[in-house]
DNA sequence: GATCAAATGTACCTTTATGTCCATAATAGC
DNA sequence: GCTATTATGGACATAAAGGTACATTTGATC
């Protein structure tokens, strides 16, 4: 459905959207569970995309570039691994553009249907729910970073 | 959105509900433009999957094992690179079931609308309709096996 | 039963995604 | 200015997806 990768760089965002103050590669990795060599990849991804500013040396680290209304699951899942969109019919050299035959049509409204449900999920949603963001995984007691 | 491997399987499918009498792999091939060797990887796994029945030798080739009206994009998709849901968060080891946090209810709500609008959409439907199947690459005139 | 036309099965190759490692550059505090 | 701490960048390693090639098996026809 969607690619480790932006599974990854959701994780990460969801994470920044809870801290007040700026967040390390590493601290963000432990948390969220990602190895942090990629995780540093996909930071610099995130940075590059204006998703997110970073500072370096004592104190520095990662902050949402934006407020957490401002940013939804589109934004971050175009920002590491771009939804594609189907304009024209896979089979065809030279498009005709806008009509795609049955079965195109079909996939390429199920794409709409998820980038219109990513699009109208806001960080912010994903902190300020009842149920704990990211399964509860920021540090509590070792053992209580579990779904519940 | 889907693997490659399922869009050629896709398409080998409604070209064989376009079809009356068995269809060889190349024939398949050729019109669905999918690379030969690698559509007979796929073929085999619908066969094994029991969406398509094969023959050998002369006058053999592959027919669909249902009727189109029984055979749903999702079978195809499941039956080649199935969508995995998520039912347990993925931060977690010893899982809690049911529950999930708020970013993996948003994904797996959105697979749920996928999985939705593909078991809804039959073979059938991908032939009878006004615009041409996959885009006209029916054989007609070389020029003309375009989306139109 | 010989031959031809098809699928099947196996091995291998290429490309992309994922992941690791380490050297370098920037920044803050002393 | 020195040091510690952080991100950045590049090279490399591994795994998975996509793709190719070819020998083998099965079935139909003559």
């Amino acid at each position: 459905m969607i690619s480790q990768t932006a599974e990854y760089a959701l994780r990460a965002m969801v994470f920044l959207a809870m801290q007040k103050s700026a967040a390390t590669g590493q601290g963000i990795a432990e948390t969220t569970k990602v190895p942090p060599g990629y995780l540093s990849k996909i930071m610099q991804q995130l940075v590059k995309r204006k998703l997110v500013n970073s500072q370096r040396g004592i104190g520095g680290g990662f902050v949402l570039a934006r407020s957490p209304e401002e940013i939804s699951i589109l934004d971050v899942v175009n920002a590491v691994d771009p939804i594609e969109k189907i304009t024209t019919c896979p089979l065809d050299i030279q498009s005709h553009g806008l009509n795609l035959c049955p079965l195109h049509k079909r996939l390429s409204a199920a794409i709409a249907q998820v980038e219109l449900a990513f699009a109208e999920s806001k960080l912010s949603e994903l902190v300020t729910e009842s149920q704990s963001p990211l399964c509860s995984s920021v540090p509590l007691t070792p053992n209580q970073n579990v779904c519940h």
